[in-house]
DNA sequence: TGTTTATGCCGAC
DNA sequence: TCGGCCTAAACAC
């Protein structure tokens, strides 16, 4: 699930299935080792559940008649959630790996599901203080903030873009997918653009998360070669997603060691570092 | 059958 | 900067 734009699906999801609900217990799954006390969600008295997302943040608002607080989410990088019904068919296999459970008072089961298990959750009075405003939701102050610290800012853009402090909610398939509609050199740094430069960058990062959000985001399995040549598993995204993954990008793998796909033009500024490692420059059609 | 890869993030050198 | 946390699917041989 889990950039700008499935953290948005997945907080519309929640609401979607939980608005004028009931919900009577919470508990994690046996192999889970997130520590958090559910306790509140246990006491036998039914509570509701709303949700909100800011960047890759997930934040469900659990309240009984009593208290409200909030449940802080993340979703790693396979978590998300689904609604099941016990007499589902394949109920064994959904709750494998559904490591946190919402039980309705109606029966249905809200769970958070994620095989790779990096998901957590904790009690918190606040989103982190380690990531920075929305791009969507506090378009203004996020502005700002980068209109005013980008000269002192020396790193790539193609890095700093993964920077949660700075572009909340982008990750790995949004830096890819911005970049190539900006044409920016991915090795620029941040403080070699001028204004205009920065504006461009913001805006069509808006431009991403919030067609990304309209395209229903996914799974990146389901958008990729070959299912973008074949018709009956296309999906919104898969013509969405211009650079990702696409045969005809380029490659390297990035500081961090995760792939940074780019288009072949800035192929030639590629800093020698990175071409010792795995890459591959493809040809410019 | 073994190896590589995956939308993220943290903590130890 | 690097490995670690995890599982499963896609590749390579």
């Amino acid at each position: 699930m889990p950039e700008w734009a499935e953290l948005r699906i997945t907080s519309d999801f929640v609401n979607k299935t939980s608005v004028g609900k009931g919900f009577i217990k919470a508990e994690k799954s046996d192999v889970s080792k997130v520590k958090t006390d559910l306790s509140f969600m246990n006491m036998n008295r039914p509570f509701t559940i709303t949700a909100e997302s800011r960047g890759k943040e997930l934040r469900l608002s659990i309240s009984d008649q009593k208290e409200s607080k909030y449940l802080l989410m993340f979703m790693g990088m396979s978590g998300g959630f689904a609604l099941i019904s016990p007499k589902y068919k394949d109920y064994d296999k959904v709750m494998k790996h559904s490591h946190l459970r919402f039980y309705r008072e109606d029966g249905m089961i809200l769970c958070f599901h994620d095989v790779r298990r990096f998901g957590k959750w904790k009690w918190a009075d606040e989103w982190s203080n380690n990531r920075g405003f929305d791009p969507v939701r506090e378009t203004e102050e996020w502005k700002n903030e980068l209109r005013n610290s980008y000269k002192d800012n020396h790193g790539f853009v193609s890095e700093v873009l993964m920077n949660q402090k700075l572009f909340s909610g982008v990750g790995n398939y949004l830096r890819a997918e911005i970049l190539c509609r900006t044409q920016d050199n991915p090795w620029k740094k941040l403080s070699e653009f001028n204004a205009e430069e920065i504006e461009n960058l913001m805006n069509v990062t808006l431009y991403c998360l919030e067609t990304a959000y309209l395209n229903q985001g996914g799974r990146i399995k389901d958008w990729q070669n070959p299912f973008i040549q074949n018709e009956n598993h296309a999906t919104p995204m898969s013509n969405w997603i211009l650079c990702y993954g696409s045969l005809q990008s380029s490659m390297i793998k990035d500081k961090t060691g995760r792939t940074f796909w780019f288009d072949p033009i800035w192929n030639s500024e590629v800093p020698e570092k990175y071409l010792k490692k795995k890459h591959k420059l493809t040809e410019i059609i």
